[in-house]
DNA sequence: TGTACATCAGTGAACGCGCGTTCACTGATGTAC
DNA sequence: TGTACATCAGTGAACGCGCGTTCACTGATGTAC
C-alpha cells in the first residue's frame, strides 16, 4: 500500500550526489527554519547547506515544498501515532494523547508546524493539512461514539484550537503554559473539568 | 484625567497640516494593514496616503508605532468596555462578554490585533499588551472571586487562548468557527459545558 | 489687517540591502561497450 | 577492468524587485511686529 505506482519502475533512482544534497538541504532547512521561522531566506538555507541556490530550486520548486519535506517525517509519525492510539482502549485518552503530541509538533521550530496549518490549504500544504485532519477526525469520531467527547466538535475545531495555542505561545516565556492551555481545551472537549486520567 | 502632563503647556500644539497628515496616515494604514496584514509595506501606506515616505517616518519612527496608533482607539474602547462590565451584575457574564469583544478585536485586519499581542512585549507593544492584560485581569479576578471561573486560570491564559483562536482562524472559511471555539473556551473557563446565559 | 520671517513639516529621489529566481555553463555520475 | 560518452545535477553570478530608510531641499504654517 505504501509503495507508489505499482507498474514496474518508470522512474530511475536518483543520482547519489543528488540524494545527498537533498538530504543536506532538508537537514539545513530544519535548522534555519528553527532559528529564523518559516519565512527564513531560501538563499541562506542553500548557502549553509553548501550548495548553490539553483540546486535548492531543482529539488524544491518553492518554499512550501521545502517546508513540507522538513515536516513530512514528523507528520507521518503523528499519523502513525494516531493509528496506534485508535487501537488503544480508552477513546478519550487516545484523543487527548494525540492532541498533546500534536501540540508538541505544532510548537517546534517557532511554531512552524502550526504555521503550515494556517496557510491556504488550496496552495501546497494540502498534504499536511489532510493528513493531520484525517488523523484527528478518526480519533475524535471514536471519542464521540465510544467516549465522552462533545458531539458538536469537529476535527478542524480541535486542530485549530491546538494550532492557536502553539501560535500564541510561540514567543511566550512560560514553558508550562501551552500544556496548561491544552488541558483547558481538553476539559472543554470532555465536558467536565475533572478527568480521572 | 485624560489631559496629559498638567504643568502649563510645554508642548506647542501640532501644526494643522501635520495633524491632517497624521490622521490620513492612520486611516490609510488601517486599510492597508487590513488588506495586506501587519507586514504591509510602509512605503505603500505612505504612497496611498498621498505623502512622502519621509513624512510617515516623521510621525511614526517604526512600524510598531504605526500599528499601535492604528489600534489605540480600539484598545481604548476595549478598556472602556472592561470598566463598564466591571460594574455590571454577573461577574461571569461580564468576563464572557469582554472576551467575545476581544476576539472580535483580535480578528479584524487579518488578525492584526492578535498579532500585536504575540510580539515581544519588551519591544514597543508594551502599551497594548498591558492595557489588554490589565482589562482581562480585572474581569477574571472578579469572576474567580464572585463568579464561577476556575481559580487556576490567569489573564494571560485567557488572552492567549483568544489570540490563538484569532490567529488560527484568520484564514479560515467557516465564519461561525471563531465564536464556536470561544464558546468552548468559555465552557472550560466556567467548568461546566452548559451555561445558563 | 498686512508683511517678514523663523520654524518645522513635507518631498521624493536615491541608497543599500537581501530577497526569490534564472540560466548558460561546468562537472560529476553512471552506463555502454 | 578500462575508457568514451550521454545524462543530468550543481554552480553561482546576475537580474529585477520592493523593501526600509535617509537627507538635502522645498514650502507651508503660524507668529511677531
Amino acid at each position: 500500500m505504501t509503495t507508489a505506482h505499482g507498474h514496474g519502475s518508470a522512474r530511475r533512482p536518483p543520482r547519489a550526489d543528488a540524494r545527498l544534497n537533498r538530504e543536506r538541504l532538508i537537514a539545513t532547512a530544519q535548522d534555519v527554519f528553527a532559528e529564523a521561522g518559516p519565512e527564513a531566506s531560501l538563499n541562506e538555507i542553500a548557502r549553509r547547506a553548501g550548495v548553490g541556490p539553483g540546486t535548492l530550486y531543482r529539488h524544491f520548486p518553492n518554499r512550501f515544498a521545502l517546508l513540507t519535506a522538513v515536516l513530512r517525517d514528523r507528520i507521518e509519525a503523528l499519523c502513525g501515532l494516531a493509528e496506534t492510539l485508535l487501537a488503544s482502549e480508552s477513546a478519550d485518552d487516545a484523543l487527548a494523547r494525540w492532541l498533546r503530541a500534536f501540540l508538541v509538533h505544532a510548537r517546534v521550530d517557532q511554531g512552524l508546524g502550526g504555521a503550515v496549518m494556517t496557510e491556504d490549504p488550496d496552495a501546497l500544504g494540502l498534504d499536511c493539512h489532510r493528513l493531520i485532519l484525517d488523523a484527528a477526525a478518526g480519533l475524535l469520531a471514536r471519542a464521540q461514539r465510544r467516549g465522552t467527547a462533545r458531539p458538536d466538535l469537529t476535527a478542524d475545531d480541535l486542530v485549530r484550537l491546538v494550532v492557536g495555542i502553539a501560535l500564541s505561545t510561540a514567543h511566550g516565556t512560560d514553558s508550562t503554559q501551552p500544556d496548561r492551555l491544552l488541558g483547558l481545551v481538553l476539559d472543554a472537549t470532555y465536558g467536565t473539568p475533572l478527568r480521572n486520567g
